[in-house]
DNA sequence: CAAATTACTTCGTGCCACGAACAATCTCAA
DNA sequence: TTGAGATTGTTCGTGGCACGAAGTAATTTG
């Protein structure tokens, strides 16, 4: 019983911990938390509004603003869907996915520098556990 | 080597995961998160301003608007420290301990309920490594 | 006592997020 | 086919959050 309290204490801080880390590193590449992790959806394919603030789990209205300025700042564009005319797919730039491994890169390097203390066997346990509370968390949340 | 990138790539997610969590609790009790961050470090004394913004990894201009509006909830006061006359210290008031109690309830709650699925085995041995990360963690980070 | 330091605030800027209201387009069923 | 309803995305207004530069008041230090 303690241990899970120390577990959910332990977590918020985990928790803050990475996310200043994770603003840390999008300070060094010049992009704010959000579009980081805007970038990081896109990595790999091109998405519509609607599908992108659902990952993001953001109003379609917050998207359009975060979209807005990282398209000012080069990062991302938006491209017609041959399909349907009222929707809009965002794809990275060049520039933009550059600016997205940078800022893994680094990212990857810091956290693995904050678990480089740990025996490789431990580690590995984390992971493993890790990855199982996120596939088993229960959808995101309740919106 | 796999695994630490999994570890990393895993623990940015748990990172936003929570995240959500905090924040959505924070909605139940109609708090914002940085109100409930500052709420928390306020559990148990008053604290000067400077103090407070370390604690927090802000600027004090940016605490300054920080406690103003929670004060103006009510959540929190600002009194003169009689060593001082430039210092103020910020303490709850009983309505901000309230909260502060109703948020931290509901959040180890849902936090627990994330983690419920886990073997006690395992979950002792994820919250002994958590505990350690966070132990080590090289100071906050590069300010 | 004068200069440097410390504690906090003010002001201006920009980002982020929300919800309500709106236009354009698409879908489906009568 | 056409008209009601759903979906896609945007605009607008509001409020919170965070920063840095500049300023005021009080304290410390040489």
């Amino acid at each position: 019983m303690k241990e899970t309290q120390g577990a959910a204490s332990g977590l918020v801080r985990l928790t803050f911990l990475v996310q200043n880390l994770y603003a840390d590193v999008g300070r060094d590449c010049d992009l704010t938390a959000a579009q980081a992790q805007m970038l990081c959806s896109l990595a790999d394919r091109s998405i519509g509004m609607a599908e992108l603030s659902g990952m993001l789990c953001l109003e379609r209205s917050s998207l359009t603003g975060l979209v807005d300025r990282a398209q000012q700042r080069g990062l991302v564009v938006r491209e017609n869907d041959p399909h349907d005319r009222r929707a809009v797919k965002v794809t990275l730039t060049p520039e933009g996915s550059k600016a997205l491994h940078r800022f893994n890169d680094e990212l990857t390097e810091r956290l693995d520098k904050l678990l480089a203390d740990l025996p490789a066997t431990e580690r590995d346990r984390f992971a493993k556990t890790l990855n199982r509370v996120i596939a088993e968390a229960p959808a995101v949340s309740g919106h």
